[in-house]
DNA sequence: CGACTATTAGTCGTACTGACCATAAAGGGA
DNA sequence: TCCCTTTATGGTCAGTACGACTAATAGTCG
């Protein structure tokens, strides 16, 4: 069969596309995901990713903050780190019409606790482990969310967009113990981490963070650097996938 | 503003889908990407990545290799390594409608040589360096697929996916060196590419090559491993992105 | 005060890497 | 034919990075 290489001499039928969300934190040492509840049919009551069409006027990207300002509350998202993810385009994924989704990976550094959806539907942020069986392939998208999330702690300096904009190691550590599932060796990691230039850089006041147990840390700001050179490769990879 | 989360209370708009290539090769030792010229307004004349539009009952990967069979008159594309890129979504990136486009990598490892698009549309191969400004946004395509192929080859084992079932550990490299632009170490990348289990894999019947100038190397087959460890980096990071 | 916790500072041996050098095996040109 | 170039293959060597580990410090909690 020939096909026409040029644009028009296809037909074309509508689509719907969405913006979905994997906005993703850290709460009490584990990494939790924001969920919206269904209230409609198809897979009503079931939890979901929050999302929405993407208007006429927007990029997917605008769509997809916008989005992350009216789920959580936020009135400024604008300096948050937003990551597209993948689009999903499987024809049958939604029931009722043939929706195509952008999927986006956002991360907040200090969760809205009660975080307002100011409308009826019920929102939560739910640990990762027990996010249970989404509607729709959100189930696939959490899961690439997480994986790729997982993956580009290893190479950038993506973990200070967990913190707050002044974070101790200890902090910092947590997020990639909670991301990964790992834990990792203190003074190793502290050794990474300061001797990876433009990773963070001390705060000049002395400042020192009295917060919980234990020894007071030294607070750091995240630094201009956005790649890790050499890598922080995860622990868990030992044998090699099949 | 309220709004709800759930779907149906939205409106929406349709939009128009479309699956593009950036078609990559390595030929004569040079990274080569697959253009086609277009022959409708807008950018009449002008190179761009090949593409259309999805159909009612395709996702974009299914499109997406219907597209690079097409393309490339190959009979049989099941084989060959395609990955998504991202999808571009700006309101304005096509003056006549509303386009999403969700775009794709392909590698090839032999290309065909004339390769035929049956139609009356002109296509060829191009070094990727005088690739020159393309229709629509599809340099910055092109850009992304370079640098997303460029980071895969550092940590998992998609270089096999440009050279034949057979090769030689001097055409591996040369597929890193047309990808980075930069020579390598012959002994070193020899040594890192064997300690590596299961990335190659030795032809077993002691088979040799002999295409041009200097001594016969042995021959190499991709082994069942698909990611790197440790990861193979480039050498050319040496400053810390600024 | 003593137990506990977390940070901070080191040590040590292994593994990996980059920069080399050297040899073998082919083809091309004088 | 002899020499030179080209490519593959084998090896050394030092600097660095990393994992595992020990220890000191400085706070809070009971």
């Amino acid at each position: 069969m020939s096909a026409p290489p040029g644009y028009d001499k296809y037909a074309h039928e509508p689509f719907a596309v969405t913006a979905d969300l994997a906005v993703l934190t850290i709460r009490a040492g584990a990494l939790h995901v924001l969920l919206v509840e269904r209230g409609q049919e198809p897979y009503k009551g079931h939890w979901a990713l929050p999302g929405g069409f993407v208007q006429p006027d927007e990029s997917a990207e605008t769509a997809a903050r916008r989005e992350l300002a009216e789920e959580t509350g936020l009135s400024d998202v604008s300096g948050l780190h937003l990551e597209q993810l993948r689009t999903y385009s499987e024809p049958d994924r939604d029931p009722r019409m043939r929706v195509v989704t952008v999927a986006f990976a956002a991360l907040l550094p200090h969760p809205p606790e009660p975080h307002g959806g100011s409308d009826a539907a019920q929102a939560r942020w739910m640990p990762y482990d027990t996010a249970g069986p989404l509607a729709f392939d959100h189930d696939r998208i959490l899961a690439d969310a997480h994986e790729r999330v997982g993956a580009k702690l290893e190479y950038t300096c993506l973990a200070t967009a967990f913190c707050p904009p002044e974070f101790t190691l200890g902090e910092l550590r947590h997020v990639y113990e909670a991301v990964w599932g790992t834990p990792l060796d203190r003074p190793n990691f502290r050794r990474k981490v300061l001797a990876t230039p433009g990773f963070v850089e001390p705060v000049p006041g002395a400042a020192r963070l009295t917060g919980g147990r234990g020894k007071p840390a030294a607070l750091y700001r995240a630094g201009a650097a956005t790649a890790l050179h050499p890598p922080l490769l995860r622990p868990s990879r030992e044998g090699r996938p099949a």
